[in-house]
RNA sequence: GGGGCCGUAGCCCAACGGUAGAGGCGGCAGUCUUAGGAACUGUACAGAGCGGGUUCGAAUCCCGUCGGCCCCA
């Protein structure tokens, strides 16, 4: 015992590393958080779930937050009564630990499942309220087995096919991207710059959930971050426009340009391909061939940042022909520039200078005609060089003169369809998901590549296709998949024909493996399908998400889709995957991101070596709010440590001065109020998310406490002990180890996690009295005493009868506001 | 370039259009202590980034502006 025993004795001493070790054993014999799937237990399900972590290394303060945060929606909803669902498992593919075995000579195995046990026994130590029967790990067999199944499904439905393509490429992961997984022209994942790649690669159709993906966003209105389903609108970004066909001098189809501005087809004056587009290739002029296939080099060696970057002057090269204007009859001439990509519509553009900022910039660098066709009241375009893209009054644009933008567009979809030259059309930005990557530790694409039947899916009989023993150096990254020098591995009968066949040798993007784990957790064990179709019928869809925002357009937007196509499927009954998302924020340092290079992490076992679970975890949720990013230079797990040893004294004091059961009714009335009120402010902060708010609320609380021992009625008095039990129940939300301690010393069993919360009597949040504030001409004058039932008319007689009021009134008021029985405001 | 969010004490953060401060950190003073901690008690510090407007009344609503962050281009 420390020195400390001469001031306190040894019964309230706080020690929170020896509450942890006691704690957690009895957690282990009690199963507190043991989800019931019993379709007889008719209390409310609630499926409450953290975005599942990667194992790269232990647990950090990121993660501490977002599960301490997690945690508190659980462990909140427990006890309310509700039969909560909270399980955890592991993204357990990905590349650190092919590179970590490549420098350690190892399998990634090895170093995945010890970073999970490592993280496991952490969660543990932490104290979350997970259900660990439901564990999962994406890398198990049993697991990715029904990630192959699903695709196999996806590929019979048409959902999951290959194409060739310019594709997005890391150079330093050596492995192909998906769009949503370039930021900024760079990889999203390691910062290198992406650069473009012309490959045959797999790809989910999510295009054709576009419409579904944008529409069911109604649902997640107000229930996720607004700026999220912001994110995601933007990604998919849907436009209206039209096709239009032009006929091309010397070509006997014509090429279809998709435009959000049909009703500008007077204007336009010239026509633009992508250099990188097979068009381009195809309708160069032997002239101009040369030419085109420089400039095509030299723009293959941009990025598409360069590309696009309205700073970079514009470049492009004549094709030598002439596109024809459908309405005008013109001839265009066709260029080949950068700023048009391959990818976006059909790859080519009508050009109209006068209206498109980009369009004008490269008629003025290569002197092309400027022609008006919106008179919008500014100065011409061809002058000032700034395209008027506003509304307006069609001009020189022959049926359509004199219309507004909108019926110039409807005008003029009706004339080109009229002719068969055009329709209107709806433009996606998303693009399909490009799932292949040329890696070794992640799930085996399932298909078999044979001469005769081509590509045929491995039977489900024949899953999962495990992933061969490779190790070290051969998982060295060279272009190409690993998988495809393991000859034993790739050579392979074809199921249909038995002739000799290949393996695919690419494996599947591990954002896939995390697009329906949350189903699986249903049963992980489950051996008749990906997941127990039944028993998600009663867990389903998650009630609560809580996870990082950097997935706003990644993760989320993937898992929704696979919920879509399994609702297709008829495997499950919801359409949208997660009913309420909570974005935390992030936990920085000094105002900036923790890094090695920096100095300036924070560990975090380290810090609850220093200061206890309870305090790190009080620490992260009073921070602030739950989405602001957290400055550790900025909060104090020291002072979270001594509010938990306050609150402790608290529950300990009223636990030996008084045993359970004791009638409140004979309690001090102030506490009581007291209790009740707070009971009933923090059940309002915690469904509303404002757990720093609500901690403000427990730490009043235990003041309240503090001072009715010392200062009022006595430890033994029963309203002490009442507030100390609603404060070791609502505690335990965020400081489960001091709750649960507490909650012994205060004669009750274990586990406090279940106790229940505590019910409000209402005739105890009635005040006798509130303070009326009267003020003149909008300034505090007065304050008065006053009834909550206090009437307009006598609170406005109450409030002229002051003195201090008169005072600053000379003869009657103009006007008094009466907003009984709070405020008075007199107008003189 | 377009759109969104945010600017409240030295700091982190609260506050149905109604008394600017709930809570915490850090100050300061005191009780206790040989002292330092710890514990406890008390206390000071902002008129809201800036400028307009609406209103009886604005941190809160509207417009503009500055600064920070984010998304799309």
């Amino acid at each position: 015992m420390s020195e400390r025993a001469d001031i306190q004795s040894d019964e309230q001493h706080y020690d929170p590393q020896a509450l942890q070790a006691k704690w957690q054993r009895r957690w282990e014999e009690l199963q507190p958080f043991r989800a019931d799937d019993d379709p007889a237990d008719t209390r409310e399900r609630r499926y409450v779930l953290d975005m599942f972590p990667y194992p790269s290394g232990d647990l950090h303060m990121g993660h501490a937050e977002a599960f301490a945060i997690g945690d508190v929606v659980a462990r909140y909803w427990l006890q309310r009564g509700h039969n909560v669902m909270h399980p955890i498992g592991w993204d357990s593919f990905g590349l650190p630990a092919e590179n970590a075995a490549i420098k350690r000579n190892a399998h990634p195995a090895e170093w995945t499942y010890a970073n999970i046990d490592t993280q496991a026994n952490s969660f543990k130590r932490y104290g979350i309220s997970f259900d660990w029967s439901r564990r999962l790990h994406t890398s198990d067999p049993e697991y990715y087995r029904w990630t192959q199944w699903l695709f196999t499904r996806f590929f019979e439905r048409g959902l999951a096919y290959r194409k060739g393509g310019l594709v997005n490429w890391c150079p330093a992961d050596q492995t192909v991207l998906a769009n949503e997984q370039v930021k900024d022209g760079r990889c999203e994942r390691c910062g290198a710059e992406v650069v473009r790649r012309e490959l045959t690669q797999w790809y989910f159709k999510i295009t054709d959930y576009a419409d579904r993906l944008l529409d069911d966003m109604t649902q997640l209105e107000g229930e996720w971050p607004e700026r999220v389903l912001t994110m995601q609108r933007n990604w998919i970004g849907r436009s209206e426009g039209a096709d239009v066909d032009f006929a091309i001098e010397g070509r006997d189809e014509p090429v279809t340009v998709y435009t959000t501005r049909p009703d500008t087809l007077y204007g336009a004056t010239f026509f633009v391909v992508a250099p990188d587009a097979p068009l381009a290739e195809e309708i160069v002029s032997e002239e101009q061939r040369e030419a085109f296939e420089a400039y095509r080099a030299e723009v293959a060696k941009l990025s598409d940042i360069d590309r696009l970057s309205t700073e970079k002057e514009k470049t492009g090269v004549f094709l030598g022909r002439h596109a024809i204007n459908p309405v005008t009859g013109e001839r265009m001439p066709v260029w080949a520039a950068d700023y048009v990509l391959s990818d976006y519509g059909h790859g080519a553009i009508m050009a109209v200078p006068a209206h498109d900022q980009r369009d004008l910039d490269f008629a003025r660098a290569f002197d092309l005609p400027v022609q008006v066709v919106v008179h919008t009241g500014l100065a011409d375009p061809g002058e000032t060089g700034v395209a008027t893209a506003g509304e307006g009054t069609l001009v020189n644009s022959g049926p359509l003169d004199g219309l507004s933008k909108a019926e110039a567009i409807k005008k003029i979809i009706e004339v080109l369809a009229g002719r068969g030259t055009g329709r209107a059309a709806v433009n996606f930005r998303l693009r399909d998901w490009l799932l292949s990557r040329q890696r070794f530790w992640g799930c085996p694409i399932p298909i078999i590549h044979c001469p005769d039947c081509g590509e045929v899916p491995v039977p489900d009989d024949q899953l999962p296709v495990t992933l061969p023993d490779m190790r070290g150096e051969a998982l060295a990254p060279k272009g190409v998949s690993p998988l495809a020098s393991a000859d034993d591995w790739v050579t392979v009968a074809c199921p249909k024909c038995g002739g000799s066949a290949r393996r695919d040798t690419d494996t599947m993007d591990t954002f896939v493996d995390s697009s329906w784990y949350f189903l699986r957790y249903v049963d992980p064990s489950y051996e008749e399908g990906p997941f127990d179709v039944e028993k998600l019928r009663l867990w389903g869809p998650v009630d609560q998400y809580v996870g990082g925002v950097e997935h706003a357009v990644l993760h989320l937007l993937y898992a929704r889709f696979f919920t879509k196509v399994l609702h297709d499927m008829g495997m499950v009954d919801f359409t949208e995957p997660f009913r309420r998302l909570l974005n935390q924020g992030q936990v920085i340092n000094q105002g900036k991101a923790m890094s090695k290079s920096l100095g300036n992490g924070v560990d975090l076992g380290q810090q609850i070596d220093a200061y206890g679970v309870d305090a790190v975890r009080l620490t992260v949720v009073f921070a602030g709010p739950p989405e602001d990013d957290i400055d550790w230079a900025d909060v104090s797990p020291a002072a979270s440590q001594k509010f938990l040893a306050r609150a402790f004294r608290v529950m300990a004091e009223a636990g030996a001065a008084s045993a359970p059961g004791a009638d409140v009714s004979t309690g001090d009335l102030e506490l009581r109020r007291f209790t009740h009120r707070t009971v009933d402010e923090v059940t309002k902060l915690a469904e509303s998310h404002r757990f720093n708010v609500a901690v403000a609320r427990l730490m009043e609380l235990t003041s309240a406490a503090r001072r009715a021992i010392d200062a009022g009625p006595g430890a033994a008095d029963p309203a002490v002990r009442e507030a100390a039990e609603a404060l070791a129940v609502m505690l335990s939300l965020v400081a489960p180890y001091t709750a649960e301690e507490g909650w012994e010393r205060l004669g009750r069993s274990a586990s406090v996690a279940r106790a229940g919360w505590p019910v409000v009597d209402p005739a105890l949040l009635v005040q006798e009295s509130v303070t009326c504030v009267v003020q003149v001409a909008g300034k505090v004058r007065d304050r008065l005493e006053v009834s909550p039932e206090i009437s307009e008319a006598e609170l406005e007689a109450l409030a002229l009868a002051s003195d201090k009021v008169r005072a600053f009134l000379d003869g009657d008021p103009r006007k008094v506001i009466v907003r009984a029985p709070k405020l008075v405001n007199i107008v003189p």
